[in-house]
DNA sequence: ATAAAAAGTTAAACTAGATTAACATGATTT
DNA sequence: AAATCATGTTAATCTAGTTTAACTTTTTAT
């Protein structure tokens, strides 16, 4: 199973640095293949994140719920893309987030207690990590810029024009969530969007 | 001046990684000291962000420049932290940002130039700034949880909470914009929270 | 096919925070 | 010491987005 799904992970790792065929084997022999249905989490609030998970297919989102039993959903993650409360994940303490499958979702599990090995066997990973993080960084930063700079129309037009694909696939109530404001006010953005052409 | 101010940088580098001797010279050698006025720009939205730096004293502030011409603070940082724009600095494109020290500030410059060069000659480095980033994105994602599940005073407890040192230093009109508030609003908060108790 | 549950819509009343504007205090320069 | 400029305050008015609640549409399960 991992051989067969696992070359998408060595194309999207090939982007940033290059493997030779003994450590794709390697890495490969140490990561997990593992499938979660809609619906089941991946982590809970509360549990130490043991993994960084990249997502072959499917599609997770990352929440966090407050105090009033209010859900936020802090990103969505798709294909080609990196899920994990990496909080928990590096301290190993109890995770803030919750991260559940929206979609049926297939994975390549990272874990806590084999990620040192590999960094020492394979240096390059290091490299490839530090660039994917350094990218997840920046995208940070500028949604915080955006939610202070932009309206929540404008917000929602970028994320509609950002993530055409991911639009499709999430409940409206979850991009409401994502975007910072309540499902009935997103339902007036959009009729005014309509309206207005 | 390297000698005598590089000291600092590596005691803060040793607690991530340990380097030997011949690799903290190396490093040393491969660094630039510079000390900015209070006032001076570091990095000017549009250029392009060339270095890395390792504040060893004084206080920057990270902004951005919207269209209506407002400016709002993403971060700031002080000794012991890093300042840059490190989205135009890992794709070498226009910053986005400004980065202006509010006080007379030190700092130890890593040119995009010579950084690929060490992370070859001391492949530990790589490992330390994968954990630095990693850390920054954390307290990234924490941010975005905070900016939508607080209210401005909430916001605001937590900031005076979390940097007491930091609060004394900054004018209060750069506090609310780094909040997302206005500087009106936040001096509200703050003679309400005086009534308050 | 039907019922039940989940997701989305609309509209009225409300509130956190913005805007405007006038004033107060403090710091810097001459 | 006066003058200027930057910073901070207060209060009235306004608005983007929330809350509540009733209703409609779509999806899922039986």
């Amino acid at each position: 199973m991992i051989k067969e799904k696992g070359q998408l992970l060595l194309d999207y790792i090939n982007r940033y640095v290059s493997l030779t065929k003994e450590e794709e084997e390697l890495l490969l022999s140490k990561v997990t293949y593992r499938a979660y249905l809609k619906g089941q989490f991946i982590v809970q609030q509360g549990d130490i994140c043991k993994y960084e998970c990249f997502v072959l297919s499917g599609c997770t989102k990352t929440s966090y719920i407050d105090g009033e039993g209010q859900e936020h959903i802090v990103m969505f993650s798709i294909e080609d893309w990196w899920t994990a409360d990496m909080g928990s994940f590096i301290t190993q303490t109890p995770a803030d987030y919750n991260v559940q499958c929206i979609e049926k979702t297939e994975l390549i599990m990272f874990s806590y207690d084999i990620i040192e090995d590999l960094y020492t066997a394979i240096p390059k990973l290091e490299r490839f990590f530090r660039q994917i993080i350094q990218k997840a960084f920046v995208a940070s930063q500028k949604r915080i810029v955006r939610s202070f700079s932009l309206s929540a129309k404008e917000r929602y037009v970028y994320f509609r024009n950002q993530y055409p694909k991911i639009e499709q696939r999430i409940p409206q109530y979850m991009i409401a969530s994502y975007l910072g404001i309540t499902k009935e006010f997103l339902s007036k953005i959009k009729s005014e969007l309509i309206s207005e052409q």
